[in-house]
DNA sequence: TGTTATACCATGATATCCCATAATTACCCA
DNA sequence: TGGGTAATTATGGGATATCATGGTATAACA
């Protein structure tokens, strides 16, 4: 499978419409899609995306469950009921959903970012804040381990 | 498209009609149904609903009961003591029964969630607080849904 | 006859399609 | 290598189709 890789940035229009990068469409093409699956990031202010291939690995996970049980209906209410198919047009562009806007506090502009086999959608400036906080936390593990270094 | 995916939020007018979501219809289409298969969620405040496909589906589950066991007696009862076929008219709407609205404490608004192969209708308000239950469900679980993930 | 369900029509909002354009990138060949 | 040409891309706008929703008229019914 080719990997989602790199960032873009992108604006959204006055009808909601956004452009998917070029090259996130060619791996989507790839993995048969025409439309891209969604849904909110369970951990961030962003939104998960990816084609055919993240979408099945879901579903696999529900499989897994009794069909009938409480359990499986709690679940895939969370993962069905909040996750999207959306349509690619002609021209690349797809159109966000409310209650995705709304997760991502997204205005008229947005980040792309590939995290391999999926990517998210991002507000740029919770995306800036996000990677900050990400290099602060990456600095905080260097320091600890050079600590264990010294030892020797 | 052949799962039910994602949530809607419509209409009940004072003749008691909702639109089914058009992607909702779209599903039912590929399934070849011009009416859907209701009954009262069994774990839920809410309305299941499918197509041919759900309505077979239950018809075998209850097929591979004992014929005289308590269980076959209770789930049939259960399910198809009080399921119903509603009609979707022409401009892609339902009426929903008396008994089911009062199942689902459904007023003048609705939501449809996508549940995969099966969707449910729900009163707004009930549904909002049903949804943080699965989000937080959703959460205890991951790391056991996503580690069967790592094998892949 | 009054009541309820069904078919039909109207409308505003939204999504979808198609085309235009400017900017960038890929390509080719001297 | 350079420079010009052709594709690709992101983005905007207008026209058309679809959707949810409300209303009216007709048919079924009890």
């Amino acid at each position: 499978m080719q990997l989602f890789l790199s960032k873009f940035r992108n604006k959204v229009d006055n009808k909601g419409r956004v452009s998917i990068p070029a090259q996130f469409r060619n791996v989507l093409l790839k993995d048969n899609s025409q439309k891209i699956f969604c849904y909110p990031s369970l951990d961030a202010e962003a939104i998960d995306a990816g084609g055919e291939n993240l979408a099945s690995n879901i579903y696999e996970l529900m499989d897994n469950l009794d069909p009938y049980s409480d359990e499986r209906d709690i679940l895939s209410t969370a993962l069905f009921g909040l996750s999207e198919e959306l349509k690619i047009d002609n021209d690349g562009r797809v159109i966000l959903s409310k209650p995705l806007i709304d997760h991502a506090h997204i205005n008229d502009e947005v980040i792309f970012v590939g995290l391999g086999e999926k990517f998210q959608i991002w507000e740029p400036n919770r995306f800036d804040a996000y990677l900050i906080e990400a290099q602060k936390k990456v600095k905080e593990q260097r320091s600890l381990l050079s600590k264990r270094n010294v030892g020797n």
